[in-house]
DNA sequence: TTTATTAACTTTACACCGTTAAGTAAAAGA
DNA sequence: TCTTTTACTTAACGGTGTAAAGTTAATAAA
């Protein structure tokens, strides 16, 4: 049955054509400047083929932010498995920073944007994004099971230290720096960071 | 002359009922959701009026965020002005997520969305965000010369602080904390601000 | 008081958007 | 060869922001 198998490689083909297309358009423009028809135009197919592929607009980006999870986890993984957990911890920080300031757009789609959260999650999607905050929280509490962060919370823990990259990333991409000169972002950006690592080694 | 004073009052009367009309709709809908169409129709008058009295979209909410930095400023201002700098510091965190809760729309237009910072920005606009930003600066040099956070550059001492509420707030508005329960929301958040106190506290 | 001007608002229109339903043509199966 | 299925397109609906032209009533000038 070599027929059913080549119509199911074009189906890939077609989807992969479809999301390559979307991520370049959105990477350059965002999400609200990038509409279904750009992306068909782009594609030269029209735009309702898309649909046949996409349940709508926010399954198609929906799908665009499990590629950004699939890479943010390929990200946390780089770091080094045989530091000491609150080097690691460090490390893990300064990877979070360099994945959003590599794939902005990606960040985006993840993190800040609500059009894609309204379209309904794939186990794949959720597990993922799972995956990643486990990370994070175990390595909190080797830290904890180490010594470190005496008496204090956990999740809670865990859940400060990510709201404060998320913050820095947040004020990047969304362009809150105005008051800044340019040249200072990069030393604020890293400076912050390098701050809030001494913080947490006197804990 | 009594008619053009009359003609001024209605002309600001018209301002602020599209901007009262904007900001209902807004808050219960969001940016994207509501339309000039939509608040015309709200209003009882036809769409294009607006376009009278705002240049375009962005710019009508962009007014809204300046008013959303009145209030905010007036929030920070609460502040009892006769602590200690660090309590005062802790304090003004409290008051930020405070703001950022009471007020989630103005907080999404003021320091998350795109849109309204692409208009062309106010004499006052700005001021009343540099205002604010240095009730921040200058609460933390206040520390620094009361001795805490010995060697630390202030400034990004002071952006690694907003960061952080900046974190936690917008982790809250963009509704990103789907893998905690419901019920764990508000001590998940008010507990990573404590955490950070303390951090804080030891530095 | 009549006429001309200006200001405030509306109607119409354009070019876009996401999305659905109906139509078409080619490929596959019988 | 005929029928069915698949993959795609065309046409259309109701929405969007916004510019240009048209209207009407209030004001100023005669």
């Amino acid at each position: 049955m070599g027929i059913a198998e080549r119509k199911e490689r074009e189906k890939k083909e077609m989807r992969e054509l479809i999301l390559r297309t979307a991520t370049k358009l959105f990477m350059e423009n965002g999400y609200e400047k990038t509409s279904m028809r750009n992306i068909a135009e782009a594609m030269e197919y029209s735009p309702t083929t898309i649909y046949l592929y996409f349940k709508d607009k926010n399954e198609l980006f929906y799908a665009l932010s499990e590629e950004g999870f699939r890479m943010f986890f390929s990200y946390l993984s780089q770091a080094p498995k045989d530091l000491p957990p609150m080097e690691r911890l460090k490390e893990l920080g300064r990877i979070y920073l360099k994945f959003a300031i590599d794939h902005p757009g990606y960040y985006d789609l993840m993190f800040i944007l609500r059009a894609p959260m309204e379209s309904h999650h794939t186990a794949e999607g959720w597990e993922l994004g799972m995956k990643s905050h486990s990370v994070l929280t175990s390595i909190v509490h080797e830290c904890i099971n180490g010594g470190h962060f005496k008496g204090m919370n956990p999740d809670q823990l865990a859940f400060m230290i990510w709201s404060f990259v998320h913050g820095v990333v947040t004020f990047q991409i969304r362009d809150r720096l105005k008051m800044y000169e340019d040249h200072e972002h990069h030393e604020l950006t890293y400076g912050a960071l390098e701050i809030f690592n001494e913080m947490m080694d006197r804990l």
